[in-house]
DNA sequence: TATCAGGGCCTAG
DNA sequence: CTAGGCCCTGAT
């Protein structure tokens, strides 16, 4: 069927934003998300019409909150800008890409693995460990794998998950797989938590530090008020706000605005002119 | 072929 | 608080 998006919406940008490792593209021009066991087929039709193929209750149910279609992100950038020279010239670049409301446990498991390798790496141990052990799901254009539930992954020894490619991560799944099948670490329970508490209670979870704390909260729990700061975002700060941290003045926008950030420091040409100014203060609590 | 950085985190001092 | 080590990959 064929649905109307009138925000901001640009499935390239989206692919390229570095939350999502899954997400496959076809020669028509289509792109396939995955979330749970569900598959979508999306495809720009014209303008702001787009080919999708779910059914419509689908679409309401499961992809608009997916895509965070209930929030208004052109007016969210509008009420950002004018603050930062630096930050207003990302929006506008990358106007279009969304924080996508993704699975807890996908995230949990997909950032502990992220940490000190590049995205291409983190894609391929993300797909390996789906292929292993996720369940097989026949979808319109072709066969693919839901990422393993935390049952699914419960009796996965250190061994397989290093033939994934995790190095010294393995062991941070494997304490991740008990904790949460052991309900030392309820995910649906910490979601009615404040945001400090929640991010307080992912860090729990051998191998989770501040930064993939905040990734987990931003883009698995929809806490679009933090602002995870990895190395590009240190770059975008370094270079762009004189060494401070910007992210406490966008409130509950911050996480939105870190991913304009991200987007723009790794595509724009290298200006070299790295200025390492200031302090790092680090994570941002709302 | 060799080198290096990559969406960090843990541990020791 | 700071420095080192860590598994492995993709890029040069």
């Amino acid at each position: 069927m064929t649905v109307g998006i009138q925000d901001d919406f640009d499935l390239e940008k989206i692919r390229q934003s570095g939350q999502c490792f899954r997400i496959r593209t076809f020669d028509d021009g289509s792109y396939r998300f995955i979330t749970g066991r569900e598959v979508l087929y999306i495809r720009q039709a014209d303008g702001n019409l787009y080919e999708v193929s779910c059914c419509e209750e689908n679409w309401n149910a499961i992809w608009k909150p997916y895509f965070s279609l209930d929030s208004d992100y052109r007016s969210i950038r509008e009420r950002s800008a004018g603050k930062n020279p630096f930050i207003d010239r990302a929006m506008e670049e990358s106007a279009g890409l969304r924080v996508l409301k993704q699975d807890p446990w996908e995230m949990l498991v997909t950032f502990i693995i992220s940490q000190r390798k590049s995205i291409p790496a983190i894609a391929g141990s993300v797909e390996m460990l789906a292929e292993k052990f996720g369940s097989r799901i026949i979808a319109d254009r072709e066969t693919v794998y839901a990422f393993p539930t935390a049952e699914e992954m419960e009796h996965v020894s250190i061994e397989e998950l290093q033939n994934c490619s995790l190095g010294y991560r393995s062991k941070y799944v494997l304490d991740a797989v008990r904790k949460v099948n052991s309900g030392e670490l309820d995910l649906d329970a910490i979601s009615n938590l404040d945001d400090d508490a929640l991010f307080d209670a992912l860090q729990a979870v051998f191998g989770v530090g501040k930064k993939v704390a905040n990734c987990i909260c931003l883009f698995g729990y929809g806490r679009t008020g933090r602002a995870p700061v990895d190395v590009w975002i240190q770059r975008a700060i370094d270079e762009g706000c004189g060494g401070m941290n910007p992210f406490e003045q966008f409130g509950e926008n911050a996480g939105i605005i870190q991913q304009y950030m991200f987007f723009y420091q790794r595509n724009r040409k290298d200006s070299d002119e790295s200025e390492p100014a200031g302090q790092t203060d680090h994570q941002v609590p709302a």
